[in-house]
DNA sequence: GTTCCTGCAAAAAGTTTGCACCTTA
DNA sequence: TAAGGTGCAAACTTTTTGCAGGAAC
């Protein structure tokens, strides 16, 4: 896993971990990360985190995302495949979605425009319709 | 303009001036703004630019865009209208476009997964075709 | 035994804010 | 002259880095 050059450390080992546990749609902060690391081995630094996720991005295994100001998330790369985002800026709900008809009209637009593509970011916020299950989420996450 | 209950002052009349000069496709970062205030106005403050823009993003005059990591870009608000960004990461280079395909497609997407849209971030990233353009801005931006 | 990694604390970088003084209406 | 606005500098927030001690290979 992380045998690309770089060492194994017990460090590493339990974000990388925590990390992966969570999945393509785990979109963790740097903090809510440090915290779970911490309740399995406390006295990792917020520094480790921080460069052991740098790592991770660096080869593409994690994605940075900040869908809010001043926070930055942290994802599962899920390998060959894309997807964009749809955020509940009520509740902090993230839903996935992907559209071969949106990511034709970008190819069109950009060759239109004279620019070569590398990525884009493409987010839709708004909020949940059921709005019982949006309050549900707000409590938990306020508790 | 300013007339919104708002006191009109030398230094806001610059800034707005200034910033309405540059039109919809003008992205100004503060120091921007700032520094072109100063060819005016010398001895205007960093904080009056920034509550001046602020001022102008509650009205919804400006939209604050964030196109690159720690860097807030001020752009005009079309009224009515709405476009999106294409960015060349090499020049920074901004265009600007607008689809109703993907307009719609948004829109049939948040409904299936049970969203109200309230807004959204679509930006494309990409090198520009015409590299000697690009060489220009490039040259000009960093003279 | 090197080389790399870790934790701490300090540095950056950008954004906000408190406060005393000055302007506007 | 009362309500607001300005400029300065300090406070904040989040991310990044230097360094001395400690692990990994």
């Amino acid at each position: 896993m992380a045998a690309e050059g770089k060492r194994n450390t017990r460090q590493r080992d339990v974000i990388v971990d925590i990390f992966f546990e969570r999945g393509v749609d785990g979109h963790l902060s740097l903090q809510e990360l440090l915290d779970l690391v911490q309740e399995v081995e406390p006295g990792v630094g917020f520094a480790t985190v921080y460069r052991t996720m740098k790592l991770l991005t660096d080869a593409e295994v994690a994605h940075e995302r900040r869908f809010v100001e001043g926070q930055t998330r942290y994802e599962l790369a899920d390998f060959g495949e894309h997807h964009d985002h749809l955020i509940c800026t009520r509740c902090g709900h993230i839903l996935e979605f992907e559209d071969p008809t949106i990511e034709r009209r970008q190819r069109e637009i950009a060759s239109d425009l004279g620019v070569r593509i590398t990525h884009h970011r493409h987010e839709i916020y708004g909020v949940c319709v059921d709005l019982d299950a949006c309050n549900r989420r707000l409590e938990s996450a306020s508790a």
